[in-house]
DNA sequence: TTATAATATTAGAATATTCTAATATACTGT
DNA sequence: ACAGTATATTAGAATATTCTAATATTATAA
């Protein structure tokens, strides 16, 4: 059986994918990293939330980031994810 | 870019399998159908609780179930979910 | 050095999820 | 019909998530 600490750890990160906007933020970033002005453009979010969220999934390890000048450019940390989101999309096919 | 109505569904799926419980419970009918006690014995929780978590990834389309006498058997209603959730393993794995 | 653009943080309200504990329903064997 | 086993439902407390609105920080350009 999974053991309890697998258990917590994939629920934590199911659960960094497990709403709209950030389903959608990841479908942006899917053809590489975007500035968060560019993401929040795209998901036609609030800046305050968009950033929250992008920082969420940071924490859980599902993005990451790199500062360059007045911009910081969020990228998919684990490609896994990309994969993950299109069983996810089969799934919903049927 | 993904719209809004898959964005809902997919999240949707997702956070019905985003609960440390219900992954286990998902787990344990990888190897086929099991009625409700052995489910609760499987994962150790307690049987309302269980009984409660059985319902709702029903309702989201993740499980279903059988009746057969006085006991009613789960199973998987998409098998997307494993491939979904070996994804996720492997994620989780790095 | 000030104005502006880009991003992050905060506190609290609104909402949703999870758990608890008790009770209800459905079926089986006697 | 009754007792026992299997499962489901309920109401509310506890907790967690999400959103709002305002403010803070960081970097650039004039």
């Amino acid at each position: 059986m999974m053991n309890d600490e697998t258990a917590e750890h994939v629920a934590r990160v199911l659960k960094a994918l497990a709403h709209p906007v950030r389903l959608q933020i990841v479908d942006v970033l899917e053809s590489g990293e975007k500035c968060v002005t560019d993401i929040v453009d795209a998901v036609g979010g609030k800046q305050s939330i968009t950033s929250q969220q992008l920082n969420m999934m940071k924490d859980k390890g599902v993005l990451s980031c790199r500062r360059d000048g007045a911009k910081v450019f969020y990228k998919i940390e684990n490609e896994n994810v990309i994969r993950l989101l299109s069983c996810v999309y089969n799934h919903c096919d049927k």
